[in-house]
DNA sequence: TGCCAAACCGACACTGTGTTGGTTTACTGG
DNA sequence: CCAGTAAACCAACACAGTGTCGGTTTGGCA
């Protein structure tokens, strides 16, 4: 693990041009038409270079998609370490404004083009650590996990309509009707 | 258009092999993994007689796809024909039983392996005839679409959970968990 | 500056794709 | 019941993408 960390200067450039090329890539078309020929054609990178680094496209992408990840997991922890009353909406908020503040990359991350596992796993995470359910105190476990299931995909059709769309409105408001379609009024 | 009604036996036997085929790969794995090859090797259908019928599988999925619509779009024209003052809380709740009647076709269909296209045209179809609008009158027009695009995606995901968890809620449930998510309190 | 990891190159066997021309087979209408 | 024909079968094709080699440059760090 540690090893992995100290990248040499030449792989890490590859390594990048591989990540931006397949941004713009997934920005004109779905994973499932894209090439690993292609890609590397764009990246002005040889072919068996690509496969000395990942097996396949989907790692590729799960590559790129787990910076995103882990920005998420470290700014949760930092904001719940510091108790709130009122940290589900901050969180959102917050989440919010980074998406905003990535719009370029993020809009393609979170596109339907793109990787459904990933949208889903980066909500789950938000409101698994939220813990919604001491939310929705009181009401039947089975109807309580309908109810999460229902905001995590809400939320990320949302987001990816706030993100395909023009103008663009503020990352405030979207975190509004994020937090009171999601969670039961009290 | 009217020709093609008029099926020969032959061709239609041929055609529900393919479909049923596909459906059966379905529940396996996405369908950007399945090959032309393995689905005629399923069906028992030369490979060339695939083509006769479909340019590819995409289209042989959407022809899948098709009959779902056209029920759901004949339904919600019979429903809405007789006014109801809650129309919306009805159609969900009929919609639902439908999907309850079907699982086996259609939790493949809704899984998120399958066709998102699919899943967004249905739901909006529904939420596109209710005009739900008219339920989010006097907010902003750009707040009310994203407030939509919230209850879209969000019953997707809902109605995903819904179909691949066991044991099964009443369709009763969860119509019920979706109109009051979609809908503003009144 | 010399070394070596990493990128490049060309070639390989393999699998899947669409398409075509010729054949068999099984419905259907007379 | 059987002839005619539409539809399915079959074999073969050119082509494109995949994943994997061994051998060769090349760039950067010590």
């Amino acid at each position: 693990m540690a090893r992995e960390l100290v990248e040499s200067r030449r792989t890490q450039y590859t390594r990048r041009a591989l990540r931006d090329a397949l941004i713009e890539l997934l920005a004109d078309k779905p994973l499932a038409r894209i090439t690993v020929r292609e890609l590397c054609e764009r990246a002005d990178v040889n072919r068996s270079t690509f496969y000395a680094h990942y097996p396949d496209l989907d790692s590729l992408l799960r590559d790129i998609e787990e910076d995103t990840i882990d920005w998420v997991n470290g700014t949760l922890q930092q904001l719940l370490e510091r108790p709130d009353p009122d940290s589900v909406g901050r969180v959102i908020e917050h989440v919010c404004r980074y998406i905003a503040d990535n719009r370029s990359h993020l809009r393609v991350l979170m596109s339907p083009q793109a990787d459904l596992r990933f949208q889903q796993q980066l909500l789950g995470l938000i409101y698994g650590r939220i813990d919604l359910a001491t939310q929705l105190q009181g009401t039947d476990p089975q109807e309580a996990e309908m109810r999460m299931h229902f905001a995590v995909s809400g939320s990320i059709g949302l987001l990816q309509h706030w993100l395909a769309s023009e103008p663009t409105a503020p990352p405030e408001t979207v975190a509004r009707i994020i937090t009171t379609m999601a969670l039961p009024a009290r």
